[in-house]
DNA sequence: GTGGTGTAG
DNA sequence: GGTTCTACACCAC
């Protein structure tokens, strides 16, 4: 379910969309007329343990998360346990209880996806709800098969009906209903044929009504909600809490006004509601209470950010702190690996203990990731955890002074504004790749396009559109499409004016001008130049504007320590021999050399074996032959270079190269 | 873009 | 309001 507020939004936009059309309006049938499917899958955690271990079907199961039980199956809950109950009670209920660790959650997290890409088989209006919940939108479906007279016209409803409501065939919307019934039961039987799991459905008019519906027979069944109860099944809710979209909070404050029950909810005088909450909520809230749901099931897609926790009694020590986080970021980089996609912000939560507070609630900081220390983030190499573990160890500084006793209670970190990256080797069905299509917009900050990065869904379906340079305000870049801007931002000046003013650039020039951005004013340079963290920071050598060709961004992370040829001998990071103005990020992962046996010394096995085939073979003719004759190459680009003023150092003299990494058109 | 808040499973 | 590990949206700034 969304947010109240976004669904606000959707109402006003329906609103709107009632006055005379346009051809911008967004026409929506009247909620009548929508057929919604809800699927809730069965104690989802516990049967994907079950299907991973088919020993494990028929006895009691929780699925254990620290001391936690966060589900159980049914076998469990015959015997008297329940979901969330702590690990200790549900032992004294259930001692043959078998507990399996749920803390990990990449198995959930894949069957999750696969779900939700069955789903999107039948019906490309998918719409996620945490791990085991999805609302589909069938309408169109729905209407297909009412229209095809072949399509046997079924006059009874699958599954159960809510309230024992006779259905009426030659009603329009219960017609609709039915055959709704019988995509949904197509739905479950597929999910449960080609993916092994059960779960329940409801059919309804929206989202709020199949959503409440769906549970009202469990498990592994289905129920349709004909108009004519939904009256009813709203007022079976004893508590406004009850209400999807209605949290804690909205609770308390609708409790403070003396209104608990949906009823009161229903006929509480809008004014008082918008007193106390806000007109756009109270309106919303109140249309809720009634069982009115116009917001859209709005395609999920892949997830807008990546991110692992960790809870823990306490974490007192910045060592230990360390240990925790680099914990999470090879998760979290594994992952990014495999979605395919580059991540271009960081963040950091935490959550810390007072005595008087007992929890305090969460907090974060987040940093911009640059360009290029993305993508190589995305190609899955570890030679970036160390930069990122200086990154989250700044964040943490700006939350906690290290230097005075502290207690964690969690760390979470997070990998979002996540965008396409072409060097993926990710065959990831819910990779970027599989969503987009080649064309992809320069990204909506760049552009001035106002493309809010919380809102991607909307940001997908603009990535579909070719790229429109001609929505850029004057004085923005009018880079070609196929660069990265965050790449761009760190490059010299004298590079940067060098690729604009190669023919890729159709725009005009003049307009153009690189963005003062985070990224381009302290991003790579903060990354790589600031010393170790709070009591222990060093001064770091070179610090500021690279000095030579290996002090660029990508040089500096093929780099290798100088005395690693034997990593596994060398855990630490030793000196390195030429100037560095890096910190930790020389300090690589010991790399599989693997067949590559030629490299320069100074060059990492491991970050240059996660390269791009087409550029490691690139790199690997130049070593060798000492010159710049790359077989692919940025031509124009290369032709302004031989034009273009005096020797620069580094980058400079291997534009080819680097344009490898900006982004893919 | 950032950080807090609220909601959800 | 508390107990896990997420993920998303909104909004003030």
């Amino acid at each position: 379910m969304e947010s109240p507020r976004e669904e606000e939004e959707d109402e006003e936009t329906e609103w709107r969309s009632r006055e005379p059309p346009t051809a911008f309006s967004r026409r929506v049938a009247p909620s009548c007329q929508r057929v919604i499917v809800h699927l809730d899958m069965d104690c989802f955690y516990a049967q994907v343990e079950m299907i991973r271990n088919p020993e494990l079907k028929d006895k009691p199961l929780g699925v254990q998360q620290k001391y936690l039980m966060v589900t159980c199956n049914y076998v469990a809950r015959e015997l008297g346990v329940n979901k969330c109950m702590s690990i200790r009670e549900a032992k004294e209920k259930c001692p043959q209880l078998v507990l399996v660790s749920g803390e990990d959650l990449t198995h959930y997290r894949e069957m999750s996806y696969r779900v939700t890409d069955l789903l999107e088989e039948f019906c490309p209006l998918v719409e996620r709800l945490g791990f085991d919940e999805n609302f589909i939108d069938i309408t169109e479906l729905v209407e297909k098969r009412l229209r095809d007279p072949q399509c046997h016209r079924a006059t009874e409803v699958s599954g159960n009906v809510y309230n024992d409501q006779v259905v009426d065939p030659s009603d329009r919307t219960h017609q609709r209903l039915i055959v709704g019934s019988h995509v949904a039961a197509d739905i479950r039987a597929a999910v449960y044929t080609r993916l092994g799991m059960t779960g329940c459905a409801g059919i309804a008019s929206n989202k709020l009504l199949s959503k409440l519906v769906s549970g009202t027979f469990k498990p592994n069944q289905q129920t349709v909600l004909l108009p004519e109860s939904s009256g009813r099944l709203i007022s079976s809710l004893n508590h406004v809490h009850k209400i999807p979209g209605i949290g804690y909070k909205t609770t308390q404050r609708l409790e403070a006004l003396g209104l608990s029950s949906v009823n009161a909810l229903q006929t509480c005088a809008i004014g008082i509601l918008e007193k106390e909450l806000g007109a756009a909520v109270a309106h919303r809230i109140q249309m809720l209470s009634r069982g009115e749901d116009d917001s859209a099931v709005t395609p999920s897609g892949p997830p807008q950010s990546l991110s692992e926790e960790d809870s823990f009694k306490k974490c007192s020590t910045v060592s230990d702190v360390r240990t925790r986080l680099e914990d999470l970021l090879r998760l979290l980089l594994n992952r990014l690996s495999s979605d395919g996609r580059s991540a271009h912000t960081l963040r950091l939560t935490i959550r810390q203990f007072t005595p008087t507070n007992k929890y305090f609630s969460r907090e974060s900081r987040q940093c911009p990731i640059p360009g290029s220390v993305a993508q190589i983030m995305s190609s899955g190499s570890g030679a970036v955890v160390p930069v990122l573990m200086e990154q989250l160890m700044k964040l943490l500084e700006k939350m906690i002074d290290v230097r005075v006793p502290f207690h964690l209670t969690l760390l979470n970190v997070c990998f979002s504004n996540l965008k396409a990256c072409k060097t993926s080797t990710s065959s990831s069905r819910r990779s970027i790749g599989f969503y987009l299509t080649q064309k992809k917009l320069l990204s909506g900050d760049e552009c001035g396009a106002g493309q809010a990065m919380g809102s991607s869904r909307k940001t997908n379906s603009s990535l579909l559109e070719p790229p429109s340079p001609s929505v850029c305000p004057v004085g923005t870049v009018l880079l070609p499409e196929n660069i990265d801007m965050d790449v761009f931002s760190q490059l010299p000046e004298d590079i940067k004016k060098e690729i604009l003013q190669s023919p890729h650039t159709t725009g005009n020039n003049k307009n153009i001008q690189t963005k003062p951005s985070a990224s381009a004013t302290g991003g790579i340079q903060n990354f790589f130049t600031r010393g170790k963290m709070g009591p222990q920071v060093s001064p770091t050598r070179g610090e500021g504007r690279p000095q030579d060709t290996d002090q660029s961004p990508l040089k500096k992370y093929l780099r290798k320590d100088q005395a690693s040829a034997s990593p596994a001998s060398q855990p630490s990071c030793p000196q390195d021999t030429e100037p560095n103005t890096g910190s930790e990020m020389d300090c690589t992962e010991p790399g599989d050399s693997g067949p590559v046996s030629s490299l320069p010394r100074s060059i990492d096995v491991n970050v240059f074996s996660q390269l791009p085939s087409e550029l490691q073979k690139e790199l690997m003719s130049e070593w060798k032959n000492q010159k710049l004759t790359p077989k692919i190459q940025t031509k124009k680009v290369q032709e302004k270079g031989k034009t273009s003023k005096g020797q620069r150092p580094g980058p400079a003299s291997h534009p080819n190269n680097l344009l490898k990494y900006f982004k893919p058109s």
